[in-house]
RNA sequence: GGGGGUGUAGCUCAGCUGGUUAGAGCGCUGGCCUGUCACGCCAGAGGCCGCGGGUUCGAGUCCCGUCACUCCCGCCA
């Protein structure tokens, strides 16, 4: 007895299979009408199968009235194609069904995106009509591989003895970090559930009783504008936390982890096999950027000496003035020639700053532009060896206090590496970025503040706490880079009790914040709380990364747009008068004009 | 909250210094076509030029405002 809608899948047939009859399932992906003769390519989830059908055909009259996105049933032989007409680009392409039988199962409106050739079309029709969208090929292999990966992810967490478990999505309000999603308690008037922004509590606390190297395919909830690299609302992590480690026990275990992903899904671009590890002093002085994209060569070097007294007024002048400011040159190998060095110029001046100080090396090796007239030929000869340039290779300048230029300078590395072809697409070159500052001034409150996570643990522990200036204390806190991308970040977290208190005293937090606040973990730490570490690397982007895709929509199922709403489902949406009584809740919103 | 970009047919886009009846390709509809696989050929339908106001004899085009989408900044412990 055949099956009633399928003997095989659309990818399934082969060479070996002719002669024998079938039935398949599946939407008209294109119709080809020679009028005497009649295509359908027809497309399921695992492929696609030219069915072909002729006027003397009884089901003819029909197939000729099937359009596409159409669900039809066809019941055919399956021919071999003759040599001239094998479709080598196709899985099925050495066969073809002669359709003898064909039923509609479903028919399609007029479609407001085509499945077919996936032309271009503006997202919001895509996500409206995000059913047609993920048939296409692109889109539906990106999320197919999305749950190869994360399956992957699993395998290898379990391999390496970790277990995973749940936690709560309805939790409290944390008072630091992203703004929260509110959910109203029905039971209890007035207050409210939070969406967990990550499980970063109750994984500490899962590690505080007992259990040991958890992890989580954990969905995150953070009431924050999107990116490009970021969805609103809602995103995934890879949640990981351990017990009695160090540092370099995490780095162990993840390391191999993301460096197995990205072999296993990278499509056969290299991978970085041994993680460098960057401080992130050294990121900002190198880079200008705690994630610095290592497929562009450019590393940046301080050549103040050089200017220091010289006939270049400005950065001599400045170099006296303070002795906190410094000048930075960003070599830019083959960018040797007056119209990029102009253009990158004027692309400074687009940024809002002065300009971008240059000298170019031409044949013969004398330096160009401006500056080198400035300072004259024996400091460009200095710069240019102690940068080991060559001709036909330029340098940029930027002067002024490194903690105000060092965003800027980045850029302009990022920018002259990719304009001149330096930075390297065919690979994944990945870092540790560790030592980050435990603390940072924070200019709007004019106080100092947690600058990553409150929940890790000070390099030098209470002694550090208690003997450095705050602003030089570096925490055990990590990232993980992978081309320019922040996939992760950690920290070897605080298991004290006593210096969780000291550490939020810095930043202006008394104990009774600290126990209204985080009562729970500050109870559970007094309870006997193992050294514990952890790291969380995000999903999204990380398949984002391995897709080769450059907008985390084209990696998520259902994605919000950057309103925050949900185009198909019609999220979020008004809610009845009844449902709001349930809650307590009145509405005061905001007058539109 | 702020800044940039975009907005003309279902889609991608053209439309000059303001000047008759706003175009092309794809898609759609109909017709023809027996080997296509981006099938081909012919014909046709399809437009509040995002919306509102202003300047002008005259606005798709210029000005102001507004809305939508997108990218970025802020924000994202």
């Amino acid at each position: 007895m055949t099956h009633t809608y399928r003997t095989h899948n659309c990818g399934a047939l082969r060479k070996t299979d002719v002669g024998n009859e079938v039935r398949l399932s599946g939407w008209v992906h294109r119709v080809r009408d020679h009028g005497g003769l009649l295509f359908i390519d027809l497309r399921d989830h695992y492929g696609l199968t030219q069915c072909v059908i002729e006027p003397d055909a009884e089901a003819f009259a029909l197939a000729e009235t099937v359009r596409a996105e159409w669900v039809i049933r066809i019941d055919g032989r399956v021919d071999k194609r003759s040599d001239e007409t094998i479709n080598p680009q196709m899985h099925t392409g050495d066969i073809e069904v002669r359709i003898s039988a064909l039923e509609v199962l479903s028919q399609a409106a007029e479609l407001p995106l085509p499945v077919f050739g996936e032309p271009d079309y503006p997202e919001d029709t895509r996500l409206k009509y995000r059913f047609l969208d993920l048939r296409r090929e692109t889109l539906h292999a990106n999320i197919v591989r999305r749950s190869e990966i994360i399956s992957a992810m699993r395998k290898h967490m379990v391999e390496q003895g970790f277990t995973e478990y749940q936690t709560p999505i309805l939790t409290a309000s944390s008072p630091e970090g992203a703004r929260d999603f509110l959910v109203p308690s029905r039971m209890h008037p007035g207050r409210f559930y939070a969406l967990p922004q990550a499980p970063q509590q109750f994984k500490q606390l899962i590690m505080m009783a007992g259990f040991d190297r958890y992890f989580q395919i954990a969905p995150c909830f953070r009431d924050e504008d999107a990116r490009a690299d970021r969805s609103p609302g809602e995103f995934y992590q890879l949640d990981i936390e351990m017990s009695f480690v160090t540092q370099d026990d995490v780095f162990n275990a993840v390391e191999p982890v993301l460096r197995d992903l990205f072999t296993e899904f990278g499509g056969g671009k290299p991978v970085t096999q041994e993680f460098p590890r960057i401080t992130y002093a050294e990121a900002m002085r190198k880079y200008g950027n705690d994630k610095p994209d290592l497929r562009n060569p450019i590393e940046m070097q301080d050549v103040s000496r050089h200017f220091a007294g010289s006939g270049f007024k400005i950065f001599a002048g400045m170099l006296e003035k303070d002795k906190k400011n410094r000048v930075w040159a960003i070599p830019a190998k083959t960018g040797g020639s007056r119209a990029f060095c102009d253009r990158m110029n004027s692309w400074a001046q687009g940024e809002g700053q002065p300009g971008l100080g240059y000298i170019f090396f031409r044949n013969g090796g004398e330096g160009a532009g401006p500056v080198a007239k400035n300072i004259g030929a024996e400091r460009t000869s200095a710069i240019r060896e102690q940068l080991e340039l060559e001709d036909g290779d330029a340098v940029f300048f930027v002067a002024g206090d490194p903690k105000k230029f060092a965003e800027f300078a980045g850029a302009a590395r990022t920018r002259a590496g990719e304009e001149l072809g330096l930075v390297d697409h065919e690979r994944f070159d990945f870092c540790w970025i560790v030592d980050f500052p435990m603390y940072e001034w924070d200019e709007d409150n004019k106080k100092i503040d947690f600058s990553h996570n409150p929940f890790s643990m000070p390099q030098g522990g209470m002694e550090a706490l208690e003997s450095m200036d705050p602003l030089d204390i570096k925490g055990w806190q990590y990232d993980i880079v992978c081309n320019g991308v922040e996939l992760s970040s950690g920290a070897i977290r605080n298991h004290k009790p006593e210096i969780m208190l000291k550490a939020f005293e810095i930043a202006g937090y008394g104990p009774e914040v600290v126990e209204e606040k985080f009562g729970g973990m500050l109870r559970a730490m007094q309870y006997g709380a193992p050294p514990h570490g952890g790291i969380a690397p995000g999903v999204d982007r990380i398949v984002m990364l391995l897709a080769g895709e450059p907008n985390i929509r084209e990696v998520t199922m259902f994605p919000m747009n950057q309103q925050a709403e949900d185009l198909l489902m019609g999220a979020p949406s008004n809610v009845s008068a009844a449902q709001l009584r349930e809650l307590h809740i009145r509405l005061n919103l905001p007058n539109k004009t």
